[in-house]
DNA sequence: CCAGTTTAGTTGAGCGATTACGACTCAGAA
DNA sequence: TTCTGAGTCGTAATCGCTCAACTAAACTGG
């Protein structure tokens, strides 16, 4: 039934033409008539032309392909970063095939390793995966531009990412100002980089000050916050101020205050890391540390882009979050 | 630098047969002896053999690849559906091409449909785009498979989704059955077919009582939630009950009730729809309809599948959300 | 033991583009 | 007038694979 698509011989009985020339002007080559260029174009949309990619990446062994692989997750961030990328890409000339992998299980990884391995990808960007699965892809496509985001730079593969040691510091330096000492910090994902970053910014900050750093291991769940804050010994002396690795921790830990009858922030002051959008309409509103996703994944794209066109340069770019305010954290006392 | 691919040719000279003979034993054809099979197995994984995705699209003309087109967000729904639409698809066999677009954005729209037709896809699913846009993807690709989540079916595109009017239908009963009569719905996005749905199931709960529907326009954000709750009049007489359209809706709400000293649910109940992850730790906990969007993200890659082996039974599947009652809702009185 | 059928494998053409190279114009310089 | 070279366009080969058609070998049964 379906029509049979038209094909650059098609177009080039059209206009008249051999299929070199109408190859010519698709890649807008040079020494052609301005002439023969129009009877050509007219005569690709008389006809709907559309270039066949399987043809073109055949020959020319580049399939204008790029690959996003992801952690399965439905966290704000990787979210947000995913689409301005990819919207990104397209406007430069490139499709996206994204591929989640479960984290951790390494099956998952190589199963979508695999699955990429027969696409000639040109470019892969990794978001939120864990270090060894980072190394794993980039040992798999040793050839290829490579960037990634969450993760610190490994090998080839150039990385972009909030400096989250400063966003760290920044943090507790609120909670500091506020006159608070005996500040704890609740910590993400054990093997996440980020995680790590964001508590040495706040081991930093409170060195600084002569105050003993207090850790506590979570991950980046609401359901850990949750556990964790019931756990929490509060009594006298206790904690007036806790910094949690994200928003999803703070949640947790408000619940499991507010469950213990601590109110925030007259108790306690807390504050978050993300900035995800519900943060504002908490009861207090959450005080966090703002994330700019869509920045960041247009500079990781950036980048990649600036890769493929043969131009490069090892960098780490780093974007520093930016502190919001709200209602979460009050001065001591 | 990089060591030239292996093609057939390659593995069949090292195993000793002729070409087409690996080609046989990749698409396992019949008549092939075990042993040259097993021959040319071990000469393919020798060479490290990667089959040649844009050889075999050429002259299959099939591409192994489906499209995802989805609205631009971050909402919680639509990003779980994606993964586990993606990861069921890979495991099928095909690859997926992810493209968000700008909802109500037409000129992205065509952007992302022109991108896609120099890609042989052989299905498409669209993701929470409005009605308007699925026909316009259809009319686009009329030949080809397609899905709509959260749509309901246009044309050639078959749909699934969550049965909303049911899932309205049954939030509104659950009110009901609290003793409540004064229930203000909260509608969603004006174009939604969900939204229009939800709303029906909550009118004909309402009218089965006979009870009047009240309804409020809103869309699918916790800003239009809090607006809402700070302009309702809730004098006297007022309401005992909101249906909020979704979670964050609800979220807005709660906030702006909070603001007014209004307390959920001794001074009125809430009642959301999704169940977003955060639900359970808002406080009070947030009773909600739960979808299951993975289960959905798996029935429509399933019958997109089907479809794809020529297996055409025009059809529409609805899941039935699930009520979780937690501590926003309580008896009147 | 041979004609007929099944099984196993080969050969050649072609998918739709690109790259490489060759041929033809038509200037202006020799 | 002839030569040269830039500009314009055409012909042929090729990318890696599958499909169709064909051949060779092996297996039937009367």
């Amino acid at each position: 039934m379906s029509v049979k698509k038209a094909n650059i011989y098609d177009v080039a009985k059209l206009a008249g033409v051999s299929h070199q020339t109408v190859s010519r002007v698709m890649n807008n080559h040079t020494s052609i008539r301005p002439g023969t260029k129009e009877r050509v174009l007219a005569a690709m949309k008389e006809l709907d032309y559309q270039p066949n990619l399987a043809a073109r990446s055949l020959v020319t062994t580049k399939s204008n392909m790029l690959a996003f692989l992801s952690a399965d997750t439905v966290l704000y961030g990787p979210v947000g970063m995913n689409n301005a990328m990819e919207r990104h890409a397209r406007h430069s000339g490139y499709l996206v095939v994204s591929l989640s992998v479960i984290p951790g299980d390494s099956e998952s990884l190589n199963e979508a390793l695999a699955s990429l391995r027969v696409l000639q990808i040109e470019g892969l960007v990794t978001i939120a995966l864990p270090p060894e699965s980072v190394k794993l892809a980039t040992e798999a496509f040793p050839n290829i531009p490579m960037v990634s985001l969450d993760t610190h730079d490994i090998g080839n593969a150039h990385a972009v990412g909030i400096d989250n040691f400063e966003g760290g510091y920044r943090a507790t330096k609120h909670l500091l100002d506020l006159g608070h000492k005996k500040i704890l910090h609740v910590a993400g994902q054990f093997d996440s980089f980020e995680a790590e970053s964001r508590r040495q910014g706040y081991e930093k900050a409170m060195t600084e000050k002569k105050l003993k750093p207090e850790v506590i291991q979570g991950d980046w769940t609401a359901d850990t916050g949750l556990k964790i804050g019931v756990d929490l010994n509060l009594g006298v002396g206790g904690y007036t101020a806790i910094f949690a690795a994200n928003d999803y921790l703070a949640l947790g830990l408000m619940k499991a205050l507010r469950l213990r009858g601590i109110e925030v922030p007259r108790d306690i002051s807390l504050i978050g890391f993300d900035d995800i959008p519900e943060a504002t309409y908490l009861t207090p509103a959450l005080t966090t540390m703002r994330q700019d996703f869509k920045g960041l994944g247009e500079a990781a794209m950036k980048m990649l882009l600036h890769e493929l066109n043969h131009d490069d340069s090892t960098s780490v770019e780093n974007l520093i979050p930016e502190i919001i305010v709200r209602e979460s954290t009050a001065p001591l006392g």
